[in-house]
DNA sequence: AAGCCTTTCAACCGCCAACGT
DNA sequence: GACGTTGGCGGTTGAAAGGCT
Protein backbone atom coordinates (compact mmCIF):
# COMPACT_ATOMS: atom_id res chain seq x y z
CA UNK A 1 0.00 0.00 0.00
CA UNK A 2 1.55 3.03 -0.98
CA UNK A 3 1.45 6.30 1.51
CA UNK A 4 2.09 8.76 -0.97
CA UNK A 5 -0.66 8.43 -2.70
CA UNK A 6 -2.47 11.50 -4.13
CA UNK A 7 -5.71 12.12 -2.87
CA UNK A 8 -8.35 12.37 -4.59
CA UNK A 9 -10.74 14.95 -6.62
CA UNK A 10 -12.15 16.23 -3.93
CA UNK A 11 -9.23 17.72 -2.48
CA UNK A 12 -7.77 18.95 -5.66
CA UNK A 13 -10.56 20.86 -7.20
CA UNK A 14 -11.70 17.92 -9.91
CA UNK A 15 -15.44 17.49 -11.08
CA UNK A 16 -16.99 15.36 -8.81
CA UNK A 17 -21.03 13.94 -8.95
CA UNK A 18 -22.68 13.18 -12.07
CA UNK A 19 -21.26 13.24 -15.27
CA UNK A 20 -22.20 15.37 -17.53
CA UNK A 21 -22.97 14.14 -21.60
CA UNK A 22 -19.40 16.13 -22.62
CA UNK A 23 -17.46 14.10 -20.16
CA UNK A 24 -18.85 10.98 -20.98
CA UNK A 25 -18.34 11.85 -25.04
CA UNK A 26 -14.75 12.68 -24.28
CA UNK A 27 -14.10 9.65 -22.24
CA UNK A 28 -16.08 7.46 -24.47
CA UNK A 29 -13.94 9.34 -27.16
CA UNK A 30 -11.00 8.86 -25.77
CA UNK A 31 -11.23 4.96 -24.42
CA UNK A 32 -12.35 4.06 -27.77
CA UNK A 33 -8.69 6.08 -29.50
CA UNK A 34 -6.33 4.79 -26.93
CA UNK A 35 -7.81 2.17 -24.55
CA UNK A 36 -7.75 2.33 -20.92
CA UNK A 37 -3.88 1.35 -20.49
CA UNK A 38 -3.56 4.02 -16.88
CA UNK A 39 -6.86 5.18 -15.18
CA UNK A 40 -4.63 7.48 -13.38
CA UNK A 41 -3.16 9.24 -16.52
CA UNK A 42 -6.35 9.12 -18.40
CA UNK A 43 -8.52 12.50 -17.25
CA UNK A 44 -5.28 14.45 -18.15
CA UNK A 45 -5.10 13.12 -21.23
CA UNK A 46 -8.40 13.29 -21.97
CA UNK A 47 -8.66 16.52 -20.61
CA UNK A 48 -10.98 15.14 -17.89
CA UNK A 49 -10.97 17.05 -14.64
CA UNK A 50 -12.23 13.93 -13.21
CA UNK A 51 -9.89 11.25 -11.18
CA UNK A 52 -9.24 8.57 -12.95
CA UNK A 53 -11.17 6.25 -10.84
CA UNK A 54 -13.97 8.41 -11.22
CA UNK A 55 -13.35 7.48 -14.75
CA UNK A 56 -12.76 4.01 -14.22
CA UNK A 57 -15.86 3.63 -12.44
CA UNK A 58 -17.78 5.56 -14.91
CA UNK A 59 -16.88 3.77 -17.59
CA UNK A 60 -16.91 0.37 -16.06
CA UNK A 61 -20.42 0.64 -14.37
CA UNK A 62 -21.87 3.47 -17.12
CA UNK A 63 -20.52 3.72 -20.28
CA UNK A 64 -18.95 0.22 -21.45
CA UNK A 65 -20.18 -1.01 -25.05
CA UNK A 66 -21.24 -4.24 -23.50
CA UNK A 67 -23.38 -3.32 -20.58
CA UNK A 68 -26.91 -4.82 -20.72
CA UNK A 69 -29.11 -2.14 -19.41
CA UNK A 70 -32.61 -2.31 -18.07
CA UNK A 71 -34.46 -4.27 -15.22
CA UNK A 72 -32.93 -7.58 -14.55
CA UNK A 73 -34.76 -10.86 -15.69
CA UNK A 74 -35.90 -13.28 -13.39
CA UNK A 75 -33.47 -15.61 -14.46
CA UNK A 76 -30.54 -13.43 -13.76
CA UNK A 77 -32.56 -12.48 -10.58
CA UNK A 78 -32.37 -15.88 -9.31
CA UNK A 79 -28.83 -16.13 -10.39
CA UNK A 80 -27.59 -13.71 -8.06
CA UNK A 81 -29.57 -15.08 -5.72
CA UNK A 82 -27.88 -18.63 -5.86
CA UNK A 83 -24.34 -17.12 -6.51
CA UNK A 84 -25.06 -14.38 -3.73
CA UNK A 85 -25.27 -17.89 -1.68
CA UNK A 86 -22.23 -19.51 -2.41
CA UNK A 87 -20.04 -16.46 -3.01
CA UNK A 88 -21.55 -13.87 -0.33
CA UNK A 89 -20.68 -10.28 -1.00
CA UNK A 90 -18.43 -11.16 -3.83
CA UNK A 91 -20.25 -8.75 -6.53
CA UNK A 92 -17.34 -8.79 -8.84
CA UNK A 93 -17.25 -12.61 -9.11
CA UNK A 94 -21.47 -12.57 -9.13
CA UNK A 95 -20.97 -9.74 -12.48
CA UNK A 96 -18.57 -12.24 -13.79
CA UNK A 97 -21.08 -14.47 -14.26
CA UNK A 98 -23.96 -12.04 -15.30
CA UNK A 99 -22.37 -10.96 -18.76
CA UNK A 100 -23.45 -7.49 -19.18
CA UNK A 101 -23.93 -6.53 -15.64
CA UNK A 102 -21.82 -4.79 -13.61
CA UNK A 103 -20.86 -5.60 -9.75
CA UNK A 104 -22.43 -2.19 -8.62
CA UNK A 105 -25.27 -3.01 -10.20
CA UNK A 106 -25.80 -6.31 -8.69
CA UNK A 107 -24.90 -4.94 -5.36
CA UNK A 108 -27.35 -2.60 -5.64
CA UNK A 109 -30.05 -5.06 -7.01
CA UNK A 110 -29.28 -7.27 -3.84
CA UNK A 111 -30.00 -4.86 -1.71
CA UNK A 112 -32.79 -3.07 -3.11
CA UNK A 113 -34.90 -6.05 -4.39
CA UNK A 114 -33.08 -8.93 -3.83
CA UNK A 115 -32.40 -9.38 0.08
CA UNK A 116 -35.81 -9.01 0.77
CA UNK A 117 -36.75 -11.60 -1.84
CA UNK A 118 -34.77 -13.88 -0.12
CA UNK A 119 -36.07 -12.67 3.33
CA UNK A 120 -39.74 -13.16 1.90
CA UNK A 121 -38.70 -16.95 0.79
CA UNK A 122 -36.99 -17.83 3.60
CA UNK A 123 -39.55 -16.89 6.23
CA UNK A 124 -42.54 -19.04 4.11
CA UNK A 125 -40.01 -21.94 3.82
CA UNK A 126 -39.07 -21.48 7.54
CA UNK A 127 -42.48 -22.22 8.35
CA UNK A 128 -43.17 -24.44 5.70
CA UNK A 129 -40.33 -26.62 6.73
CA UNK A 130 -40.43 -26.03 10.30
CA UNK A 131 -41.54 -29.66 10.88
CA UNK A 132 -39.35 -31.11 8.57
CA UNK A 133 -36.17 -29.18 9.88
CA UNK A 134 -35.62 -32.14 12.77
CA UNK A 135 -36.44 -34.93 10.64
CA UNK A 136 -33.91 -34.76 7.83
CA UNK A 137 -30.69 -36.05 7.65
CA UNK A 138 -28.63 -32.92 6.56
CA UNK A 139 -31.13 -30.57 8.65
CA UNK A 140 -30.69 -27.84 6.35
CA UNK A 141 -28.40 -25.33 6.49
CA UNK A 142 -30.28 -21.85 6.49
CA UNK A 143 -29.87 -20.33 3.48
CA UNK A 144 -30.70 -16.87 4.90
CA UNK A 145 -27.81 -17.10 7.27
CA UNK A 146 -25.62 -16.35 4.71
CA UNK A 147 -27.39 -14.84 1.77
CA UNK A 148 -29.87 -12.34 3.49
CA UNK A 149 -27.39 -11.27 6.55
CA UNK A 150 -24.26 -11.07 4.89
CA UNK A 151 -24.72 -8.25 3.31
CA UNK A 152 -25.53 -6.09 6.19
CA UNK A 153 -22.56 -7.79 8.12
CA UNK A 154 -19.38 -7.03 7.22
CA UNK A 155 -17.28 -8.65 4.97
CA UNK A 156 -16.73 -12.31 4.95
CA UNK A 157 -13.24 -11.36 5.98
CA UNK A 158 -12.78 -11.48 1.92
CA UNK A 159 -9.88 -14.13 3.16
CA UNK A 160 -9.92 -16.86 0.21
CA UNK A 161 -8.84 -14.13 -2.38
CA UNK A 162 -9.77 -16.28 -5.23
CA UNK A 163 -7.76 -14.47 -7.52
CA UNK A 164 -8.48 -15.85 -11.12
CA UNK A 165 -11.20 -17.75 -10.03
CA UNK A 166 -14.79 -17.11 -11.52
CA UNK A 167 -18.02 -18.23 -10.39
CA UNK A 168 -17.59 -19.75 -7.21
CA UNK A 169 -15.50 -22.53 -8.27
CA UNK A 170 -14.25 -22.24 -4.44
CA UNK A 171 -16.96 -22.45 -2.00
CA UNK A 172 -15.88 -20.38 0.93
CA UNK A 173 -16.35 -22.41 4.35
CA UNK A 174 -19.24 -20.06 5.53
CA UNK A 175 -21.29 -20.25 2.52
CA UNK A 176 -24.38 -22.23 2.33
CA UNK A 177 -24.56 -24.93 -0.20
CA UNK A 178 -27.68 -23.25 -1.58
CA UNK A 179 -28.30 -26.66 -4.16
CA UNK A 180 -29.91 -27.90 -1.37
CA UNK A 181 -32.24 -24.68 -0.84
CA UNK A 182 -33.12 -24.44 -4.38
CA UNK A 183 -35.27 -27.09 -6.51
CA UNK A 184 -32.66 -27.55 -8.68
CA UNK A 185 -28.48 -27.50 -9.02
CA UNK A 186 -27.46 -25.01 -10.89
CA UNK A 187 -24.47 -25.30 -12.68
CA UNK A 188 -22.24 -22.20 -12.71
CA UNK A 189 -20.15 -23.37 -15.61
CA UNK A 190 -23.15 -22.82 -17.67
CA UNK A 191 -23.64 -19.26 -17.24
CA UNK A 192 -20.20 -18.18 -17.72
CA UNK A 193 -20.72 -20.31 -21.18
CA UNK A 194 -24.54 -19.25 -21.35
CA UNK A 195 -24.08 -15.58 -22.12
CA UNK A 196 -26.50 -14.35 -24.66
CA UNK A 197 -24.65 -13.80 -27.25
CA UNK A 198 -27.42 -12.94 -30.02
CA UNK A 199 -27.87 -9.19 -29.52
CA UNK A 200 -25.58 -8.73 -27.30
CA UNK A 201 -22.00 -9.91 -27.83
CA UNK A 202 -19.56 -11.44 -24.84
CA UNK A 203 -18.39 -8.97 -23.13
CA UNK A 204 -14.64 -8.06 -24.16
CA UNK A 205 -11.99 -7.14 -21.55
CA UNK A 206 -11.73 -4.17 -23.24
CA UNK A 207 -12.42 -3.89 -26.97
CA UNK A 208 -8.99 -3.15 -29.12
CA UNK A 209 -8.77 0.33 -30.35
CA UNK A 210 -12.14 0.30 -32.39
CA UNK A 211 -11.15 3.37 -34.63
CA UNK A 212 -9.84 0.82 -37.16
CA UNK A 213 -13.54 0.70 -37.73
CA UNK A 214 -15.78 2.98 -39.50
CA UNK A 215 -18.32 4.04 -36.54
CA UNK A 216 -17.64 7.09 -33.76
CA UNK A 217 -14.10 7.67 -35.71
CA UNK A 218 -15.67 8.10 -38.89
CA UNK A 219 -18.03 10.30 -37.90
CA UNK A 220 -16.35 12.23 -35.82
CA UNK A 221 -13.47 12.26 -38.13
CA UNK A 222 -10.58 14.28 -37.75
CA UNK A 223 -12.49 16.24 -34.96
CA UNK A 224 -11.84 14.10 -32.64
CA UNK A 225 -7.85 14.24 -32.71
CA UNK A 226 -8.79 18.20 -31.78
CA UNK A 227 -11.15 17.22 -29.40
CA UNK A 228 -8.60 15.31 -27.30
CA UNK A 229 -5.30 17.27 -28.17
CA UNK A 230 -6.77 20.61 -27.50
CA UNK A 231 -7.09 22.13 -24.15
CA UNK A 232 -10.97 23.14 -24.88
CA UNK A 233 -11.71 22.68 -20.99
CA UNK A 234 -9.59 25.56 -19.55
CA UNK A 235 -8.13 23.77 -17.24
CA UNK A 236 -5.16 25.51 -15.18
CA UNK A 237 -1.82 23.66 -15.33
CA UNK A 238 -1.52 23.60 -12.06
CA UNK A 239 -4.38 21.21 -11.30
CA UNK A 240 -2.72 18.69 -12.93
CA UNK A 241 0.67 19.21 -11.57
CA UNK A 242 -1.49 18.78 -8.16
CA UNK A 243 -2.80 16.01 -9.37
CA UNK A 244 0.38 14.27 -10.31
CA UNK A 245 2.23 15.66 -7.44
CA UNK A 246 4.66 16.69 -9.58
CA UNK A 247 5.51 19.13 -12.44
CA UNK A 248 5.57 16.31 -15.22
CA UNK A 249 4.62 18.26 -18.52
CA UNK A 250 1.24 17.26 -20.17
CA UNK A 251 2.15 14.49 -22.17
CA UNK A 252 1.20 14.81 -26.46
CA UNK A 253 -1.96 12.91 -26.69
CA UNK A 254 -1.94 13.17 -30.37
CA UNK A 255 -2.26 9.60 -31.38
CA UNK A 256 0.96 9.53 -32.84
CA UNK A 257 2.95 9.83 -29.48
CA UNK A 258 1.26 7.17 -27.41
CA UNK A 259 -1.90 5.21 -28.92
CA UNK A 260 -0.55 1.82 -29.68
CA UNK A 261 0.87 2.18 -26.02
CA UNK A 262 -1.82 2.69 -24.02
CA UNK A 263 -4.41 0.32 -26.18
CA UNK A 264 -4.97 -2.47 -23.83
CA UNK A 265 -3.62 -5.98 -25.43
CA UNK A 266 -6.08 -7.84 -23.35
CA UNK A 267 -8.04 -9.06 -27.08
CA UNK A 268 -5.60 -11.70 -29.17
CA UNK A 269 -6.46 -11.68 -32.33
CA UNK A 270 -9.57 -14.23 -32.30
CA UNK A 271 -11.40 -11.81 -30.42
CA UNK A 272 -10.42 -8.42 -32.11
CA UNK A 273 -12.83 -8.50 -34.61
CA UNK A 274 -15.82 -9.77 -31.92
CA UNK A 275 -14.83 -6.82 -30.24
CA UNK A 276 -14.79 -4.98 -32.88
CA UNK A 277 -18.31 -5.74 -33.92
CA UNK A 278 -19.58 -5.09 -30.74
CA UNK A 279 -18.48 -1.82 -30.70
CA UNK A 280 -19.61 -1.16 -33.97
CA UNK A 281 -23.05 -1.93 -32.53
CA UNK A 282 -22.65 0.36 -29.73
CA UNK A 283 -21.30 3.03 -31.26
CA UNK A 284 -24.13 3.01 -33.83
CA UNK A 285 -26.81 3.63 -31.23
CA UNK A 286 -24.51 5.52 -29.58
CA UNK A 287 -24.27 7.78 -33.08
CA UNK A 288 -27.89 7.55 -33.48
CA UNK A 289 -29.12 8.78 -30.44
CA UNK A 290 -26.13 11.37 -30.47
CA UNK A 291 -27.51 12.54 -34.10
CA UNK A 292 -24.62 11.65 -35.84
CA UNK A 293 -26.03 9.57 -37.99
CA UNK A 294 -29.10 10.47 -40.28
CA UNK A 295 -29.90 12.55 -43.02
CA UNK A 296 -27.99 15.58 -41.71
CA UNK A 297 -24.84 14.20 -42.21
CA UNK A 298 -21.67 14.19 -40.79
CA UNK A 299 -20.86 17.67 -41.52
CA UNK A 300 -24.11 18.71 -39.02
CA UNK A 301 -22.70 15.62 -37.03
CA UNK A 302 -19.58 16.98 -35.86
CA UNK A 303 -20.55 20.58 -35.39
CA UNK A 304 -23.95 19.13 -33.20
CA UNK A 305 -20.95 16.99 -31.40
CA UNK A 306 -19.09 20.25 -31.32
CA UNK A 307 -21.57 21.99 -29.45
CA UNK A 308 -22.69 19.22 -27.25
CA UNK A 309 -18.71 19.22 -26.35
CA UNK A 310 -18.64 23.01 -25.32
CA UNK A 311 -16.67 23.85 -28.39
CA UNK A 312 -19.29 25.96 -29.82
CA UNK A 313 -20.96 27.63 -27.31
CA UNK A 314 -23.51 26.69 -24.28
CA UNK A 315 -25.35 23.59 -24.55
CA UNK A 316 -28.51 25.26 -25.21
CA UNK A 317 -30.09 22.34 -27.38
CA UNK A 318 -29.58 19.48 -25.59
CA UNK A 319 -33.21 18.67 -25.27
CA UNK A 320 -32.56 15.63 -22.68
CA UNK A 321 -29.06 15.77 -23.32
CA UNK A 322 -27.81 12.94 -26.40
CA UNK A 323 -26.06 10.24 -23.85
CA UNK A 324 -28.84 10.79 -21.19
CA UNK A 325 -31.42 10.23 -23.96
CA UNK A 326 -28.90 7.10 -25.14
CA UNK A 327 -29.30 5.16 -22.68
CA UNK A 328 -32.97 5.61 -21.66
CA UNK A 329 -33.44 3.94 -24.78
CA UNK A 330 -31.27 1.40 -23.86
CA UNK A 331 -28.26 0.05 -25.93
CA UNK A 332 -29.00 -3.10 -25.59
CA UNK A 333 -32.90 -2.59 -26.95
CA UNK A 334 -33.36 -5.88 -25.20
C1' DA B 1 -51.56 20.46 -4.71
C1' DA B 2 -48.16 20.08 -1.28
C1' DG B 3 -45.39 17.85 1.84
C1' DC B 4 -43.40 13.77 3.55
C1' DC B 5 -41.56 9.20 3.15
C1' DT B 6 -39.50 5.46 0.63
C1' DT B 7 -36.95 3.53 -3.01
C1' DT B 8 -33.50 3.52 -6.43
C1' DC B 9 -29.03 3.95 -8.24
C1' DA B 10 -24.87 6.56 -9.62
C1' DA B 11 -20.97 7.98 -7.44
C1' DC B 12 -17.65 8.28 -3.66
C1' DC B 13 -14.60 6.48 -0.03
C1' DG B 14 -11.33 3.66 2.06
C1' DC B 15 -8.98 -0.41 1.95
C1' DC B 16 -6.34 -4.07 -0.11
C1' DA B 17 -3.70 -6.86 -3.47
C1' DA B 18 -0.86 -6.92 -7.37
C1' DC B 19 2.68 -5.05 -9.74
C1' DG B 20 6.76 -2.28 -10.77
C1' DT B 21 11.07 -0.15 -9.36
C1' DG C 1 12.84 -7.29 0.42
C1' DA C 2 11.06 -2.64 0.89
C1' DC C 3 8.55 0.84 -0.87
C1' DG C 4 5.57 3.33 -4.05
C1' DT C 5 1.87 3.19 -7.51
C1' DT C 6 -2.15 1.57 -9.60
C1' DG C 7 -6.31 -1.00 -10.27
C1' DG C 8 -10.03 -3.16 -8.25
C1' DC C 9 -13.40 -4.30 -4.69
C1' DG C 10 -17.05 -3.77 -1.31
C1' DG C 11 -19.51 -0.62 1.70
C1' DT C 12 -21.75 3.60 2.05
C1' DT C 13 -23.84 7.93 0.79
C1' DG C 14 -26.83 11.30 -1.15
C1' DA C 15 -29.61 13.18 -4.82
C1' DA C 16 -33.45 12.24 -7.68
C1' DA C 17 -37.66 9.94 -8.63
C1' DG C 18 -41.75 7.88 -7.31
C1' DG C 19 -45.41 6.85 -4.13
C1' DC C 20 -48.33 7.92 -0.40
C1' DT C 21 -51.01 10.72 2.76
Amino acid sequence: MGRGRAPCCAKVGLNRGSWTPQEDMRLIAYIQKHGHANWRALPKQAGLLRCGKSCRLRWINYLRPDLKRGNFTADEEETIIKLHGLLGNKWSKIAACLPGRTDNEIKNVWNTHLKKKVAQREQKKAGATKNDAEASGDAGTPLTSSSASSSTTTNNSSGGSDAGQQCGTSKKPDMVDISAFEPEHIDISDMLVDAPTGAFPAPQPMPPSPCSSSSLTTCIGGMEEEMLDLPVIDIEPEIWSIIDGDSADVPDVSGASHGDATVPRTANAASVSEAEEANDWWLENLEKELGLRGPTGETQAQSDLLDQMGFAGPLGNTEGDPVSTYFETGPTNC
